[in-house]
DNA sequence: TGTGTTACTGCAACTATTTGCGATTACAAA
DNA sequence: TTTGTAATCGCAAATAGTTGCAGTAACACA
């Protein structure tokens, strides 16, 4: 998903392209990697003055809901960034450095087909973040 | 852990026993399964009518960190439960239909090992829960 | 049992997020 | 280009949870 992607699928349903959410889909496409919603609101007042909360975290919803922007919950606070074009992703979140390291779904298909076989429980498992101590803090402690 | 073995570990740690701490301790310990916090608040004022939220949510946080209760988010809330005294158990909650399964941490192992040799990345992957679709409400579909 | 220390509480203010509502505006159709 | 209308917005109020602070009370010790 890139930014003229992203505009194509909100005309192509029917949803207005107002200004607020052009900049916000900008700073999402913008930022390197996910961006909080503060770090999104400050950016967006910037470029926008009027710009409301509220209208950010409405903007960011319904981007997650068409698929444009996907949302990982790092701590207790949620985080946007693009959809990977590639597919998905899950991230191991340091608990201690704050350090986010990408990990391949491939490493959760076989929890997520027991679940399924064993209790015929389907996962949501898409772009989810483990936290943890990564390799790093481990050591120099 | 029970009600008994709890109010030991706060006096040997060397908390105090206040009429708050024991009231919602009371409440956990009888309710059956995950209570959420305002389950929790509610039940406490009518025991104790000044019960403030805040002094809930203090007590509950330290009873987690002392080990007394664990800690499960469901969907967006967080739930309390005493910690289970045959070790921690996960749990696999419907998002349709918000049933909760319990579910062994066996199933888990694999996928901690897994990120623990290949990265050095050391999950917390303790008492927690994941969303998806149980089997009943697959079902019916 | 009485007293001092300080852990703990209630309250109120604060943050993060959501929601209702009346005003504005994107855009389809004229 | 103008206009009608529903979608969207800004604002303010509401909800869940957290935190600073000044007063209260648990409990160690006399
Ligand atoms: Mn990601
Ligand atoms: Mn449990
Ligand atoms: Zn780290
Ligand atoms: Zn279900």
């Amino acid at each position: 998903m890139d930014h003229e992607q992203a505009v194509a699928v909100l005309r192509d349903k029917g949803y207005r392209l107002t200004p607020q959410r052009l900049i916000v889909l900008s700073i999402v496409a913008d930022g390197a990697g996910h961006m909080g919603v503060d770090e999104i609101f400050q950016s967006a007042k910037t470029a926008y003055p009027y710009m409301d909360v509220a209208t950010v975290y409405r903007t960011l919803h319904l981007f997650r809901n068409l698929g444009v922007v996907t949302e990982v919950a790092i701590g207790d606070r949620l985080h946007y960034e693009l959809t990977d074009p590639l597919g998905g992703h899950h991230h191991m979140v340091c608990r201690v450095c704050d350090g986010a390291f990408n990990l391949s779904p491939h490493y959760l298909e076989e929890f997520r087909n027991t679940l399924s076989q064993e209790f015929g429980f389907e996962p949501d498992l898409e772009h989810f973040a483990i936290s943890g101590v990564c390799a790093g803090c481990r050591d120099s402690n």
